[in-house]
RNA sequence: UCCUCAGUAGCUCAAUGGCAGAGCAUUCGGCUGUUAACCGAAGGGUUGUAGGUUCGAGUCCUACCUGAGGAGCCA
C-alpha cells in the first residue's frame, strides 16, 4: 500500500517546510535517494556494533595537542566566570588554550587596549534582549563565519539561540580581527561584546564584538564534518553527537523535554503516584514481541518490553500510578515509526472503566499539546510546525467503536481510497490507521478491539465478550498510534484461562495472578509513546530525530 | 522474514558502454552589511566488494556487503 503514508502527509501539508529552515536538514522525505555515500571510518561495521577503535584515533588526537592544550581549573563549565572575567582583563593565564602552533592564542594579545574596571555579566543568546546597549560575555560556540572584507561576521550559538556578531576592522585589535577571521567552525569561544538591535538580524539582536578567547580550536584538516548543507540520513545519524547541536534538532530536543515535562506535571497534578517499573524482567510481560535477552549472573532475563504488569501491582497499592521509562523492543521493524528503545509513560489506575481511561487519554494529549504549544513556540516555529493543526488538539476527541472504523475502511476500499481490502477481525495495518486518522482534525479513539487480537489481559465487553475494553488512540497527519490502553481482567479465573490459551507460562505470571487472588478491583491504564508524540507535535517525518540517541534495527553508534 | 530503491571526492549529487565532473567543505587571494554571503584559484577518486560479458564497464550480468523506505508486528 505504498503511498498513502505520504498522501496522508502531503494532506496534511507538513512536506515541505524542511527547505525552510536554515539548519541541516534531511531532504524531503517522498524523494528515494536518502542514500549517502559510504563514512570512510575503518571498522565500520565494528564501529556500528560500538566497538570502534578502541579510541586510538581519540588519544592521537590528544597527543597532537600540545602541553597548553588544556581546560583551566574548573573546566570550562565552571569556568566560569571568574576566571574567564580575569581572562579578559589581563588576557594571561588562558593563554595556550588555543591549538597550538595557529599563533591565534589569547597570549598574543598584549597590545589589548585597557578594558573597563568593570567586568560586562554572562549571559544567554536567548536573553540577549534584557541586556540592550551594554557588554555582556557570551560562552558557547562559532556556528558561521561570513568575511567581506575588513567586515567579520560569525554567528554564534550557545544552546539556546544564535547571534550574529560584527567586527569591523577598524573597531577591534588586530590581534581579534586575525584570530576571529580565521576561525573554524564549532570552535569554543567566549565573546565580549555590546548589544545592538538590529532590524536585519533574524533575532532583532547583534553583538558588536569586542573580544574573542577561544577555548579550543577545530583544526582545518579535520573540520566539523556537519555543514550548513543539506546531508543524507546515514551521515548525519552517524555524527548524531554532533547533528543535536544543530538549530533544529535542539528545538525538538527541548520540545521532547517540554512533553515530558507536561506528561510528568499533568499526571504529578491529578494526584497519580510515579512508580517506575523494572528495566530487567524475568520473562515476556505479553509474549508477543520479541525481547532483548541479557545474561543475567547466568540466568536469562530480558529488558522490559512494557512496565504494565508491574504499574498494576503498585496501582493496588497506591490507587492511581505511573511509570516513565525505557522500554524495548527487539522486532525487525525498519519503518519511520519504530525504534528498538523507546520510552513510555503508562499511567494505571484502579476501580478505572474503560470510559475513565478514554477521558484520561484525551485530556492528558491535549493538555501536552497545549503546553507546548504556549512554552516552546519560537521552536515549533522553528521548525516550521502548522501550530492550527495543534490548536485543534482539545478535548474531547472523537470515539468510534472498532466496528464502525472497519464500515469506514470498508467504504474506503469501496471508493478507491484504499488499496487493500479490510478483513473484518483483524488489527489495524498502518494504511488502514492512516486513513481513519485522516478523516478527522483530533486524535482519534477506536475502542472495542476483536479480544483475538489483543493481549491476553484485557477485559472482554460484558455486552459481547468477544469484544475487549481497549483504546487505541491514533495521532492525526498520519503519526499512527500513539496510545494504546485497556481496562484488565480482574477476575482470577479468566486471568487463568487466558494465560492458559495463549500457552504463557503460569509460573512466571504467579505474582500478576496474585492481584485477582487478593482484593481484585477493575482497573486499567494505557501506555503512551513518547517519541511518536514528539515528532507528531513537531510535525517530524521519522522517531530517530526525536531522541537524542535512536536506537534503530540497523544502528547503535554513537 | 518479504518487497522496492540506492551505494561515484570529506558532504550532496552529475556522467548515451568511450578522457570521472559540479556545488559545498578545506587551502590561498579579493570584497566595509553579509544572511546556507559572494567572486577568483588550487589540492582532493581503488566509482561498496568479488567475479563475469565486452576492444573498452561508474554504466550491462551474477553473488555478496551496506543503507533507506514499506509490509508484517507494534507505541
Amino acid at each position: 500500500m505504498p503511498g498513502s503514508w505520504t498522501r496522508a502527509l502531503r494532506r496534511g501539508g507538513t512536506g515541505g517546510h524542511r527547505r525552510a529552515q536554515a539548519d541541516v536538514a534531511v531532504r524531503p522525505y517522498p524523494r528515494q535517494s536518502w542514500r549517502a555515500g559510504r563514512t570512510p571510518v575503518a571498522g565500520r561495521r565494528n564501529h556500528r556494533l560500538g566497538r570502534r577503535d578502541g579510541g586510538a584515533a581519540h588519544r592521537a588526537a590528544v597527543d597532537r595537542r600540545g602541553a597548553g592544550d588544556r581546560i583551566p581549573a574548573g573546566g570550562i563549565d565552571g569556568i566560569g566566570l571568574r576566571t574567564l572575567r580575569g581572562e579578559l582583563q589581563n588576557a594571561g593565564p588562558m593563554s595556550g588554550i588555543d591549538a597550538p602552533g595557529t599563533g591565534r592564542t589569547a597570549q598574543d594579545d598584549e597590545s589589548r587596549p585597557a578594558q573597563p574596571p568593570t567586568s560586562p555579566p554572562v549571559t544567554t543568546i536567548a536573553e540577549i534582549g534584557r541586556h540592550e546597549g551594554r557588554r555582556v560575555l557570551l560562552r558557547g560556540w562559532l556556528y558561521n563565519l561570513r568575511e567581506s572584507g575588513k567586515l567579520l561576521f560569525p554567528i554564534f550559538r550557545d544552546g539556546t539561540g544564535t547571534v550574529q556578531g560584527v567586527a569591523h576592522k577598524a573597531a577591534v585589535t588586530a590581534e581579534v580581527f586575525e584570530r576571529l577571521r580565521g576561525l573554524t567552525r564549532e570552535s569554543s569561544v567566549v565573546v565580549t561584546g555590546a548589544v545592538r538591535a538590529d532590524k536585519r538580524a533574524p533575532g532583532g539582536y547583534e553583538i558588536d564584538v569586542e573580544d574573542v578567547v577561544v577555548l579550543q580550536r577545530v583544526a582545518e584538516d579535520r573540520p566539523y564534518p556537519i555543514t550548513l548543507k543539506q546531508h543524507g540520513v546515514e551521515f548525519l545519524m552517524e555524527h548524531r553527537h554532533l547533528w543535536i547541536r544543530s538549530p533544529r534538532q535542539s528545538a525538538i530536543l527541548r520540545i521532547r523535554a517540554e512533553i515530558v515535562k507536561a506528561a510528568r506535571d499533568y499526571l504529578d497534578a491529578q494526584g497519580f503516584v510515579l512508580t517506575d517499573s523494572p528495566i530487567l524482567t524475568p520473562a515476556a510481560c505479553e509474549g508477543a514481541s520479541t525481547l532483548f535477552p541479557v545474561d543475567y549472573f547466568e540466568d536469562q532475563a530480558y529488558l522490559t518490553q512494557s512496565g504494565q504488569l508491574y504499574i498494576e501491582s503498585t496501582a493496588m497499592a497506591l490507587g492511581k500510578v505511573y511509570s516513565f521509562g525505557p522500554t524495548f523492543r527487539a522486532e525487525k521493524s525498519k519503518t519511520r515509526r519504530h525504534l528498538t528503545e523507546f520510552w513510555m509513560v503508562e499511567p494505571e489506575i484502579a476501580f478505572a472503566t474503560l470510559d475513565d481511561l478514554m477521558k484520561l487519554a484525551e485530556e492528558f494529549l491535549s493538555f501536552i499539546v497545549q503546553r507546548v504549544l504556549a512554552g516552546r513556540p519560537r521552536d515549533l516555529e522553528l521548525l516550521g510546525r502548522d501550530t492550527a493543526k495543534l490548536e485543534a488538539i482539545r478535548a474531547p476527541f472523537p470515539r468510534i467503536r472498532y466496528d464502525e472504523a472497519a464500515a469506514m475502511l470498508a467504504e474506503a476500499h469501496a471508493h478507491g481510497l484504499l488499496e487493500e481490502k479490510f478483513e473484518y477481525g483483524n488489527d489495524f495495518g498502518s494504511p488502514d490507521e492512516t486513513y481513519l486518522s485522516s478523516q478527522f482534525d483530533r486524535p482519534l479513539m477506536v475502542h472495542r478491539y476483536p479480544a483475538s487480537v489483543k493481549a491476553f489481559y484485557m477485559q472482554p465487553d460484558p455486552d459481547n465478550p468477544k469484544l475487549a475494553l481497549c483504546v487505541d488512540v491514533l495521532a492525526p497527519e498520519g503519526y499512527g498510534e500513539v496510545i494504546g490502553g485497556s481496562q484488565r481482567i480482574d477476575s482470577l479465573e479468566l486471568l487463568e484461562r487466558r494465560i492458559e490459551e495463549h500457552g504463557l507460562p503460569r509460573d512466571a505470571f504467579a505474582w500478576y495472578l496474585d492481584l485477582r487472588r487478593y482484593g481484585s478491583v477493575p482497573h486499567g491504564g494505557f501506555g503512551m509513546g513518547i517519541e511518536r508524540v514528539v515528532a507528531w507535535i513537531c510535525g517530524l517525518e521519522h522517531v530517530r530525530e526525536t531522541i537524542p540517541f535512536a536506537r534503530t534495527l540497523n544502528r547503535i553508534y554513537p
